[in-house]
Order: C-alpha cells, then sequence, then structure tokens
DNA sequence: GTATGCGATGATAGCGTTAACACCATTGAT
DNA sequence: ATCAATGGTGTTAACGCTATCATCGCATAC
C-alpha cells in the first residue's frame, strides 16, 4: 500500500546529473550529442536517466534551442480516409527524420480553422502543411507572418502561393466524365456538395463541365444536397432527387464512394438497375469499393504518396537544400473502372508529369 | 517586390510590450486574465498585438506556468473508424475546457508505443488517455512515474489500474453469439485475428465461445488470418479457410465490419446465399453497415461518448472535483439485427450500468 | 488627515533546457 | 621545455513566458 501521495514534481535533468555525479550540460549533452561524451560518462549518465525514468521536457528544450523539432498539419477532417493517409504519409516521412507531426482538424469550419492555426503557430512548427487550402485571409496572414514553409496539398490552386503537393482536381473530373462520354453516355448527372464549402470538389465539378461541353453535351444535371464531408446519406437524398428530376439519367459522377454508396443504395431501392440503367462512379476508391455490389468505378488518389511527397520538401527546406520557389508537384491519379460502369476491374493512370500524354490503362494487381 | 529575407525572428510579448507602451506583464495579462487589466491599456494592448499578429509561445508559456494545457491520446490506429470517432469526442470536449488534444498514433506497434509515449510524456501532458490499453511493462512504468492521470478506453481490463471507459467486449461477444444461438444456429463460427496482437478482439473471441459453451454447442468454428486493424482482405482469406473447412458452418461472427464485408464478397463468388445459407455478423456498425447488399448486423458502440466522457473525467480530475480511484465507467452497446442475420434493421441495447437486465429492444431510429 | 483597502501596473525571478564559450588536462610537435 | 591543438567538462546566459510580490495611486472610512 506504498502510496507517494505527494504532487511529483517530474524529474528534469538535474536530477539525472546530481545522481551521475555530472553538470547539467553534460546530461543534455550525453542525450541529444552523445560523441561528444566519453565513453565512462556517458554509460553513468545513461544509467542515471533510466534508473530515474527521465523523460527531457521537449517545451524547454524546443524554448532554448529555438527548434520545436515538429510540423503541423491543418486539415478540414480526419474523417475522410484520403486526407487521413496523407497523415500517415507525414507523420511516416516526418518520424524518420526525428520530427514530429502537430494535428489540427479544423472539422471544415473556416473559424475553427483559423483559431486552430493560431494554436498551432503558438507551438512554433518548423514547417505547416495545409490539405486542402487555407480559407480565411486572417488566416492566410497569420501564415504569412509565421515565415515558416508551407506547403499546400489536396488543393489544386491555378497560381499557387506556396509549394503544391497533389494532382489536378479539375483533371480528375475531366477525365472521369470524359471516360463516361466514350462509353457512349450523353445525359451524366454530377452529384456533389454544390453551394457547400469544398473548393476541390468544385474544381472536379468544373473539369465535369468542360468535359461535357466540349463533347456537346447537356450539362445540367446537378444536385445539391448536404455539405462537405459527403456522407452516405447525402448520396441516397442527392440520388433520389436527381432520379426523380431527370429520369433520362444514364451515367452519374459523384463526390465521394460514400456518396456514391449512397446512390447505389438507392438505386437497389427503385430497382434501377446499375451500370444497366445508370452507370455510377464515385472517386477516392475507399476500401470498400471494390468490394460493392456492383463494385465501384472510381479514382485512386495518391494519398500516402502526397503525405510522404510534403514531407521530403519540408525536409529538405529546412536542411536548406532546396530553394522555395512556388511550383507544382503534380502525383497524378488513376480511374479505376468497375461494375458500376460496365467493366471488370482495370485501371488507366493519368500520370504526374505530362498532362497531354495519353493515360497508361491496364488490369489494377491484385495487391493493393 | 518587397521581399524580407531576413531570418524572421518571431514576435514576442516584448515586442507587443513595446509597441503598446507597457509591461511584459501587462501583456501577458491582457491575453490570459484580461479582467484584471483595465479597459483602456488592454484595447492598446489587443490593438498591438492584432497590429503585429501576435502568437504567444505555448512552450514558453506552458515551462512558465507548468501547465502545458494538453492532454496526451496514445492509440493503436487511426485507421480504426472507432477509434477516431473517440478522438473526436475527446478533442471536442477538451477543446471546449480550454485544453488541446495531442494523437500518438503507433500503428499497432508495441515498439513505436514506447517511444511515442516517451515523446507524448515529454510534452509534459496534464493527462493521457489510452486507446485499447498499454502493452509494454516499460510503457507501464514510465507512465506511473510520470504521476498524471490515466484513463484506459476500449480496453476493458478484469482488475483495472486506471480509471476506464467503454464497454465489456466480452459481452459484446457473448451477446452478438447469444444472439446467433436465439435465431436457431447450431454451428457458429469466429472470424478474427487470433494469434495476432489484439486483446480486445481475444476478449470478444472469449465471450463468443462462453456463449457456445453455455449453450452446449461446438466452438472449433475458427480461423485465423491477418492481424489487427484486420481489413476486407482478411476477411476474404478467413471466409475462404472457413468455408473449405466447415461448410457445416450456418453463421459467423466477425472481428470487424471490415472483416463481415470481406466474407459477404466471399460469400457473393461462391453463391452462397446470405443469410439463408450463412448468417453473417460485423463489429463497429461502420457507416457502410446498413447501405450493403445486404445490409449487415453489427454492434454499434459508443465511441465518440468514450472521448467525451474520458475527457469529462480528465477535466473533472484537474480540477480537483473527484477523487481518482480506478473505476469501470461502462458505456453499453447495441446489437443491429439487419439483413445479413435474416432481420430488418432494429437493434438491442445493452445498457451501461445493469448487466443483468434485460437488453431494450426497439426499431433503429432513421436518423443515426 | 491618517489609515485602510483596492485596482492597476511594474520589477524580478524563475520554469528546464541548450548555445556558446571558458576552462583544464593531456597530447604531440617543435 | 614551450606552445598549440584537442577532447572532455563545466559555467553562464539566454529562450519567452508567467507567478509572485512590490509599488503606486486613488477612493473610502473614521
Amino acid at each position: 500500500m506504498s502510496r507517494k501521495a505527494s504532487k511529483a514534481r517530474s524529474i528534469t535533468s538535474r536530477d539525472v546529473a546530481a545522481l551521475a555525479g555530472v553538470s547539467l550540460m553534460t546530461v543534455s549533452r550525453t542525450l541529444r550529442t552523445p560523441d561528444l561524451v566519453s565513453p565512462a560518462t556517458r554509460q553513468r549518465v545513461e544509467m542515471a536517466a533510466r534508473e530515474l525514468n527521465y523523460v527531457p521536457d521537449l517545451a524547454a528544450g524546443s524554448l532554448s534551442s529555438q527548434r520545436s523539432g515538429h510540423v503541423a498539419v491543418l486539415l478540414p477532417s480526419l474523417r475522410h480516409a484520403g486526407f487521413l493517409r496523407t497523415v500517415d504519409g507525414l507523420s511516416d516521412t516526418l518520424r524518420e527524420h526525428g520530427y514530429h507531426l502537430l494535428i489540427g482538424d479544423c472539422y471544415y469550419s473556416v473559424e475553427q480553422q483559423r483559431e486552430l492555426l493560431r494554436m498551432l503557430l503558438g507551438r512554433r512548427p518548423e514547417a505547416i502543411v495545409l490539405i486542402s487550402g487555407l480559407d480565411s485571409p486572417a488566416a492566410q496572414e497569420l501564415l504569412e507572418r509565421a515565415a515558416i514553409p508551407v506547403i499546400e496539398t489536396w488543393h489544386w490552386p491555378d497560381k499557387p502561393r506556396n509549394r503544391v503537393v497533389g494532382f489536378s482536381q479539375v483533371e480528375v473530373g475531366r477525365s472521369m466524365s470524359e471516360s463516361l462520354i466514350a462509353m457512349g453516355h450523353t445525359r451524366i448527372g454530377f452529384l456533389g456538395a454544390l453551394g457547400a464549402f469544398d473548393p476541390n470538389g468544385e474544381q472536379r465539378r468544373q473539369g465535369h463541365l468542360a468535359a461535357l461541353r466540349n463533347a456537346g453535351l447537356r450539362d445540367d444535371i446537378q444536385s445539391s444536397v448536404g455539405k462537405a464531408p459527403m456522407a452516405i446519406e447525402d448520396g441516397v437524398k442527392g440520388a433520389a432527387q436527381l432520379l426523380d428530376r431527370y429520369p433520362e439519367m444514364q451515367a452519374l459522377a459523384c463526390a465521394s464512394d460514400m456518396t456514391a454508396l449512397g446512390v447505389l443504395h438507392e438505386c437497389r431501392r427503385r430497382a434501377i438497375s446499375v451500370p444497366d440503367q445508370l452507370a455510377i462512379a464515385g472517386f477516392g476508391d475507399f476500401d470498400f469499393a471494390r468490394y460493392l455490389q456492383p463494385s465501384l468505378t472510381s479514382v485512386r488518389l495518391p494519398s500516402y504518396r502526397i503525405g510522404q511527397q510534403a514531407a521530403e520538401l519540408i525536409i529538405a527546406t529546412i536542411n536548406g537544400e532546396t530553394p522555395p520557389p512556388p511550383s507544382h508537384c503534380n502525383l497524378g491519379f488513376e480511374l479505376i473502372h468497375r461494375q458500376s460502369t460496365g467493366h471488370d476491374e482495370q485501371f488507366e493512370a493519368y500520370s504526374s508529369n505530362a498532362p497531354d500524354a495519353l493515360p497508361t490503362r491496364g488490369v489494377l494487381p491484385h495487391d493493393e
């Protein structure tokens, strides 16, 4: 029953120094730059540290060294599977280089975004990654004053302020609809969060519209239900709306696989056969897409790679290896054709660096 | 083209103080305890702060005040939808009370868990939440020495070391299988990550086995494929194995909805009808579960509430309102019966505080 | 008019760490 | 023998903030 009820002050390097019989600095050196310490002393300090279960106070370290050792990421939602993978890519790569990731999830709210940004900057990150753009001018200004490297991802602005890693949202929208047109469909709809706050979805819609106009097809079949991130139920409602209003619709491009799943559901309820009566395409190639009945045509995104690439750029910048000119880093994407548009599984890769090159085609490798 | 190329030192409270013509302390007070500052001064300081885009250095603040203002959470995977919701619950509730959440994702790796814990403790969190247990004794010791409140979630140990928030994993496994037995099935299998590292899954399996034994049924139909977190493909492979080996199997309880989806897929491939030839149950009630074909029987968990509740306990503890005796906080769970076990959608709630009470039954509210 | 209290502000001393430099042996070169 | 170079260690002064106490008016009480 030995319970130390004392308000335990935590162990500091001073305690370790005392136990090892050395100075504070030697403790710090042993942990940070062991090579500068003689083997004998080093061992003594290490033992003392282990003995006391010493955990250095990182805040104090950051303050003193003026290097926080972390990178912040600001994103609209962790629920979004793609963003989550980007976070994984960031986290993994940064960890390898000794950096830690601070995650700021602003739940698709502009106000929270600004406040969260302040909080993140308060931790003095050495760089910041934006997933999907920064929306308030106030936030923009905060970021500029912070004077740290900024990498934008997922968002694909025409003229980038900072370095950008991702893929062209417009091109995704365009190529998917071109693909549907090539299948012979002429009355093609789009289901996304139209009015709502989702610049990426809007860009894909623009691509979609461009494809229809280029082919001289009508472009009025759209619906806006819900807001980003689109949930399954939004797909159900959107599908209901579109099917009521445009019974002639032959194909439908959706804002995400979630939405598409809702559409599939509604089609089943109405006994509308997919893909015979309606072809359906999603976006994001979620885990479940290929296992649905029918399996879902979608767009596979380089989500993890985006994070990895962003982290690599950051490390390079911090190490001063790269000049920081704003630039696009296009990682491309793949259309995955499946049963919901009447195909066996096969992909069509829109590569990164050759926007005008013909897409590569092939059968999907069975190990995803 | 005015570019400040200078290695910009960031704005400190000193700069704000100078601009506002007051002392450092007044700046600090204005931001932290505005009531103690006269309205005139306050306004002057606030204007100066805004003018300079001042963002206080939180590390310095923490160091000085000895209160970091954050809480850490250590979890096995952010990919797990339930854990993610718990994180949301934590984050939301803590934010309301002015705390921030540090997320540590250890990817189901014991080594990473220990290292990550060190790193988190290095930021001197005022409390720590464990999602799904702590696995190495070294980590246990670190935690004890840290002398901060610890809340365990999801994990449901028999004799808790700390406060625990969640639900009984054993009971989930037991009641699901009892439910399958009540439907008349006698040859019931279990598909989870058996050998692998997943104490929660193991507890559910124990509950499942208990149910079978109580009913005098055989309990040998199991398979272990993959490891936590179980992916869809693991479900496919596991189903293949079980169907080959136990063609007489009538019902199958799965480790997660992901796994169950894989099983559904394999059944479709083999033209095995669900639920007529095989009843299938998942775990977690993922978003897609009710929209599958057939819709998937599953277990709905209080994922968000777990986070919320844990955060509330933490706040209370920090404020010294509650004595910290180890205790269980059981939030219960619900069985959601759907087509994959031959039902229309309806639920069966296993409530929190009355383990022996009969479960509540009803029709699922259409708004989830 | 002195005492008392209070509201507003400032001065000072840390918080736990590391950067920078100082110091002291020891070594090797001359 | 003398000097410089070197490796190992300690000393000091920050880093940017806040806790604490001191100070200074000014109002109210007797």
